[in-house]
RNA sequence: GGCGCCUUCGUCUAGCGGCCUAGGACGGUAGGUUCUCAACCUACAAAUCACGGGUUCGAAUCCCGUAGGCGCCA
């Protein structure tokens, strides 16, 4: 059975764009293979924790349609799924490890630590734990009075491999680990611990995560080893990269996955960008769906190169989504996406009527009032200076006025005709016409918008001005 | 600094020893269409395959070095 997972931390707004990246990969691993996706909440940092981060997190994964299939708050048959309700497992094992002889209890005091540090940066050498208490005698029932934490006894002078799906065998040597904390004194375990236990007993039969967690790899080798548990397949995903190549960074850009819905991305625009971060479908198609991706998807195909996000191509995506979408379902999205991020309700019939004018014209959802906001409101002011026009628009409505079968066809004929019997070329009559009618030079075709505003309220609009 | 990963057009990538005078997509440029903007169509520019050595009849593709980038630890 594969079982997957992502783990994220609730210490920051939201769900980081790079781990929307790492949950598609593993949610489509999981269906890929009829398996699960799980969720699990790594919540043990309690002084970075931000508050309503977790249910953010959730809620953004189901809004990108990636709703695990265990998490914190379906719950599941391997829960609790948060870690902060979890300790005592933590902590059964620790002493268990020590009790075995692959770990041991440390009360080296902060200073003696902190003096160490310095003495060994002063001598040029890797700031590293020196072993004081490995030989230390476990005397638990004494050392639980005491301030202590649980230390893996990391073995000298070994090889410790990695077998990396994508990358193939990567070596260690473990002179160079630390005697990683694994427990710390007020009872709460180190990613470390805590991540290995976790996959272990909620049975994950993939890691799939990003690289940086490589190099921690070989720490969680060696804990797989001493609680005598098989290991999973480790898969390390590349990192997304800013322009500039460093790790995708909220400097730099926005790293927030709601960000894009409130921007008005389609969520699976975004996903099928993210898919060829690293991968490339075979047919060397742009576009495809979930259910596709699902279908051609191999772990096997990824690349290892760490992909620059481009804001560019995500935008031209989602334009070809837009496009591509029915008529009436953007309609939805359009009236959706305004009610819930721009608190305003727009009027359906009238969204209704726009939508065939502008589908073609709009990237984002946001991009739909640039173009459309003067079907619901008057134009507050105008793009060009019409005050030495009035002459022409008072002809213009006029003629307007004359009309009687009210359809962008007849009100463009009537108004080349009028442009040429008043001898202005067609470009710039519309151009007048256009700001007169909507207040800007970009919109969508002015004798269809026209024809759905309706000739009373173009003939006012003229007159007002 | 130590350890590890990586290196094909500006960007995302195809390529797994001959099909490569390196293909596609985004972006760019020029043109067409056009009431603006888009969309659409056509064409063009853009990688001496990081660099230097091998191996081979033949290398973007295999091997070794170097440089650079990135990550982790500190």
């Amino acid at each position: 059975m594969v079982r997957t997972r992502i783990a994220p931390s609730p210490t920051g707004e939201d769900l980081h764009i790079g781990n929307l990246y790492t949950a598609l990969i593993n949610f489509v691993w999981a269906k890929k293979n009829k398996g699960k996706f799980i969720v699990r909440i790594e919540d043990t940092d309690r002084q970075r924790l931000v508050k309503g981060a977790e249910e953010r997190i959730l809620q953004t994964l189901k809004d990108f349609g990636l709703s695990p299939d265990e998490d914190p708050q379906k719950g599941g048959p391997y829960g609790p799924y948060r870690q902060s309700e979890r300790l005592e497992i933590y902590q059964k094992l620790a002493h268990q490890l020590v009790e075995k002889g692959y770990a041991y209890y440390c009360t080296c005091s902060k200073e003696r630590l902190d003096d160490l540090r310095k003495k060994q940066i002063a001598e040029k050498k890797i700031p590293r734990y020196d072993g004081h208490c490995r030989n230390l005698k476990s005397q638990s029932s004494k050392l639980k009075t005491k301030n202590y934490v649980i230390r893996l006894k990391v073995p000298r002078d070994r090889k410790i491999v990695v077998e990396d799906l994508l990358r193939g065998r990567v070596v260690f040597d473990s002179n160079n680990l630390d005697d990683q904390i694994l427990l710390k004194s007020d009872g709460y375990p180190t990613y470390h611990l805590a991540v290995v236990i976790d996959d272990c007993l909620m049975k994950i039969s993939h890691i799939i995560r990003a690289e940086e967690w490589l190099s921690s790899t070989p720490k969680h080798i060696l804990l797989y080893e001493a609680f005598g548990w098989e290991k999973p397949v480790f898969c390390h995903l590349p990192i997304l990269r800013n322009p500039d190549r460093s790790k995708l960074s909220k400097r730099k850009n926005p790293v927030w996955a709601s960000w894009y819905l409130k921007q008005g991305y389609l969520p699976w625009a975004v996903l099928n960008y993210l898919a060829l971060m690293g991968w490339s479908h075979p047919q060397e198609k742009e576009i495809f769906s979930l259910e596709e991706f699902i279908e051609v998807f191999d772990l096997k195909d990824l690349q290892v190169v760490g992909p620059a996000f481009d804001p560019v191509k995500l935008e031209w995506m989602n334009g070809e989504y837009i496009r591509k979408t029915q008529n009436s379902k953007l309609k939805t999205q359009i009236l959706d996406f305004y009610k819930k991020y721009q608190q305003k309700n727009l009027p359906e019939n009238l969204v209704e009527k726009t939508v065939p004018l502008i589908q073609e014209r709009i990237k984002k959802l946001s991009d739909y009032w640039d173009y459309c906001q003067f079907f619901f409101e008057r134009p507050k002011e105008y793009q060009i200076d019409l005050s030495n026009k009035k002459e022409l628009l008072k002809k213009i409505y006029q003629e307007l006025e004359t009309i009687s079968d009210w359809k962008a066809q007849t009100i463009g004929e009537k108004m080349v005709y009028l442009a040429k019997k008043l001898n202005i070329k067609a470009g710039e009559f519309f151009m007048i016409l256009r700001v007169a009618i909507t207040g800007k030079k970009i919109t969508p075709p002015l004798n269809e918008s026209m024809e759905i505003l309706g000739k009373e309220e173009c003939v006012k609009r003229l007159k007002f001005i």
